[in-house]
RNA sequence: GGCGGAGUAGCUCAGUGGUAGAGCAGGGGAAUCAUAAUCCCUUGGUCGGGGGUUCAAAUCCCUCCUCCGCUACCA
């Protein structure tokens, strides 16, 4: 597993002022899918998560808590840990941007920039709302009643000037805009790959990045008034995961990223302020950042407001885990926006998971334990109606791993799926609870065949719902060193005679 | 305002020049091994409006309507 080629894989950094959403459990279950999947192919994968724990919000949080703000995000961290562990998600490392590994790598970092040329000293000055914490440009201002400037929020806003370190952003738009001409797949899906592009051209000024008006950040270092900007002590996150500033050993090997998921929201800092700090810093920009999009509950915007956030601990716990992240991926094409409800939730998980691809396990496995004296069958000759059924569940992996290297989970599941309906339509024509009286041997062929195409199935679902996959290959008394995908075809298939365990549900249905 | 995207069956969407598709929902039938699950058949669309190019347009061009995203320093 070691020696493989290596993949790297990061979430966001979430932002411990917020409560963990669905949100969050979204853009986490999309890369675990993916660390899955290419741990399966034998790949070095390296998943991160983490927290952002800095920040002016923060530090007024803490206040309010009566507590420091290090034992505060000590405590909100948590939760996001929790949430990782609820939704089963595998992810390799897990950082937070108050360690002293970050603080030290996000440093290394800022040197490096002021070593070369690429930040300066000088002056930032705007229209701030103290209210909004914000600055906001000339033209977004409005004039109130007593002549003073307000803020599109009704806010007041006074002028602000302050000393600050600049980020020389403005010389490396061409460098960016030859960058994403040269890898079109740099940033998807292509809707925002157009944005990014189109901004991008409109200009860049030189980026301000670091404050003076709160001190709960990364210090710069050599002038204690100044903490850096949030944006570039999160983002240095994925170096600091690898080891950074020490650039050999797991860094050279994972650097630079295979992908960074991100929510639609700050495919900016990902897809043009990231790229340029790094090649800024001299180090390789991410191979890919995918943006994906947001969740409507139920047809409404989600607001903590309107109070309709959903909590995704308590999805697993009424619907449990699987059928969760089955459905998360499985509903909306992975990119788009998505409405999450209640009733469809429940048709995909009983039509889907428990219908047809449950019932068609159980079925199966229930002939073979009651004709087949519980034991995988001797396979007779194969006819073409046997050979269609495991060409397609041996071509599976061929077929999504093309898919899910574009994020395509919805298409992936698709593809799934044509085989758990082809097995459906197979088992209802050949129907071995006939032939079991007139034809055994031609029963057991029967059920050899679907049983390898549960094993393929099985395998492939590992990374979607890992607990269901595992219980049907459980089932399948399949070993956990053959639970790979170089498993995969008839080199990796059941030994007819290996006696199979009782068989039981593997996705229940959900009844009110 | 500028730039970009979208508008196809009740719902979610696929389909970029050659007789309109899938899943779900609706209707009918078969089977009874199975989590009353499954399988087969089927109703349903003048592909946002209008104009144009072409032997032929959802697919290319023009125009209009509607919706959405982006339009720099809160994350």
């Amino acid at each position: 597993m070691g020696e493989g080629k290596p993949f790297f894989i990061t979430t966001p950094i979430y932002y411990v002022n917020d409560r963990p959403h669905i949100g969050h459990a979204y853009t986490t279950l999309a890369c675990d899918v993916l660390a899955r999947f290419k741990r399966l192919e034998g790949f070095n994968v390296r998943f991160l998560t983490g927290t952002d724990e800095h920040g002016q919000k923060v530090e007024k949080s803490a206040r309010a808590a009566g507590l420091a703000p290090g034992d505060f995000t000590d405590q909100v961290s948590q939760n996001f840990r929790d949430l990782a562990k609820t939704m089963g998600f595998s992810n390799d490392d897990f950082i937070r941007t108050t360690e002293r590994r970050h603080i030290l790598a996000c440093q290394a970092l800022w040197n490096e920039l002021v070593q070369r040329d690429q930040i300066y000293l000088g002056r930032y000055a705007g229209w701030y709302s103290v209210r909004d914490e914000a600055f906001w440009g000339e033209d977004e201002l409005s004039m109130g009643p007593d002549g003073g400037r307000l803020a599109p929020t009704g806010a007041a806003v006074e002028w602000v000037e302050e000393p600050s370190y600049f980020f020389r952003l403005s010389r490396w738009q061409e460098p960016l805009l030859r960058l994403y001409e040269a890898r079109p797949d740099f940033i998807a899906p292509d809707s925002r790959r157009n944005e990014v592009i189109s901004f991008v051209r409109m200009g860049l000024s030189d980026l301000s990045v670091s404050r003076t008006t709160f001190t709960w950040g990364v210090p710069v270092p050599g002038d204690a008034g100044h903490v850096m900007y949030v944006w570039l002590d999160a983002l240095a996150n994925y170096l600091t995961a690898l080891g950074y500033p020490e650039t050999g050993g797991v860094f050279a090997r994972h650097w630079p990223a295979d992908l960074h998921m991100v929510g639609k929201d700050i495919v900016r800092f990902h897809a043009v302020y990231w790229p340029a700090f790094l090649l800024a810093a001299g180090l390789a920009p991410p191979r890919r950042v995918f943006a994906h999009g947001w969740w409507t509950n139920e047809g409404q915007k989600i607001s903590k407001s309107v109070g309709n956030v959903i909590d995704p601990l308590a999805l697993v716990e009424r619907y449990g885990l699987d059928p969760v992240r089955y459905f998360l991926l499985r509903e909306v094409p992975f990119g788009n926006d998505g409405d999450f409800s209640h009733r469809v939730l429940v048709n995909r998980m009983n039509g889907e998971l428990a219908n047809e691809f449950g019932n068609l396990a159980q079925r199966t496995l229930s002939l073979i334990e009651r004709q087949c004296a519980g034991r995988v069958p001797e396979p007779g000759d194969f006819l073409p109606e046997d050979e269609t059924l495991l060409t397609a569940a041996h071509g599976l992996l061929e077929r999504v791993r093309p898919v899910l290297d574009r994020q395509a989970f919805h298409e992936a599941l698709d593809i799934l799926w044509s085989v758990v309906r082809g097995s459906n339509g197979y088992i209802d024509r050949q129907a071995p609870w006939a032939l079991r009286k007139t034809n055994p041997a031609r029963m057991a062929t029967v059920l050899y065949v679907l049983a390898e195409t549960l094993r393929h199935l099985g395998l492939l679902m590992l990374p979607f719902v890992p607990g269901s996959a595992g219980r049907l290959l459980d089932q399948l008394a399949i070993a956990p060193a053959a639970r790979t995908f170089a498993a995969v075809g008839p080199a990796g298939a059941l030994s007819a005679g290996t006696p199979l365990p009782k068989p039981h549900g593997i996705f229940p249905r959900f009844t009110v």
